[in-house]
DNA sequence: TTATATGCATAGATTTACTATGTATATAGT
DNA sequence: ACTATATACATAGTAAATCTATGCATATAA
């Protein structure tokens, strides 16, 4: 439907970037962070990030290294780049427009809630 | 996601109930309506709204009845029911607790913003 | 008579996110 | 020593939502 196809489509893609945004993180991390900031409503499965993740590399918004911790695990970190930058402001500029939009048509003309 | 897979599958429901909610009204109009209402911005396809609204009269949030107009067209009105009414003002409940969390999370942190 | 708008509807494709599963290491409990 | 849990990456297959394309039919304007 238009701009909502569009905007749902990337709900779950700002969120990434936004993370990415403040600082480097790896793809468990990422799934922790989002729980604990949205007091646990929020959680993004490895089956719709890693794919999400791999997709934003493709086109150029994220890259990733390698980064060995002390413990001998090995962690892929992701990074945003500028072009990742871009979208992320462009894509909250729709998310605003677009709950905007939702909430003047649900709550809807006054004389509705007769 | 969670609540956002919840919310977001009925973005185009609580969309359609709240314009029933106002008045009975058949396919085409609703999706006039929500082009105007919207100024352009959703244009809800038959694709999507037929399913849906049979998907609803299913789930017995609405209910429909043939009407004629004077030359000779038939309308198919959807009229919305009180379980309708319930599933709208649930639907719209969630709505609002999943924008506002989307709205913290994007904004975020302010030392985010350096 | 041709195009456009109105009006209902379905079939098939696409996209998105999910569930389930697989591999592997570290740590805590028994 | 064994087992469970948490950490950490990833893919295969499935389900759900919406779209595009199409079909049928009538009214009206060009």
């Amino acid at each position: 439907m238009g701009i909502n196809r569009e905007l749902i489509k990337g709900s779950t893609s700002i969120l990434i970037l936004k993370l990415l945004a403040e600082r480097d993180m790896y793809g468990y991390q990422i799934t922790q962070e989002l729980k604990t900031r949205s007091d646990n409503e929020l959680q993004l499965k490895e089956g719709t990030l890693y794919p999400m993740l791999h997709s934003l590399t493709e086109v150029g918004a994220v890259e990733w290294y390698w980064y060995d911790t002390d413990e001998g695990r090995r962690r892929k970190y992701y990074k945003i780049t500028d072009t990742g930058r871009e979208m992320l402001c462009e894509k909250r500029r729709e998310w605003k427009e677009f709950s905007k939009l939702m909430n003047v048509l649900i709550d809807g003309p006054e004389e509705a809630l007769s």
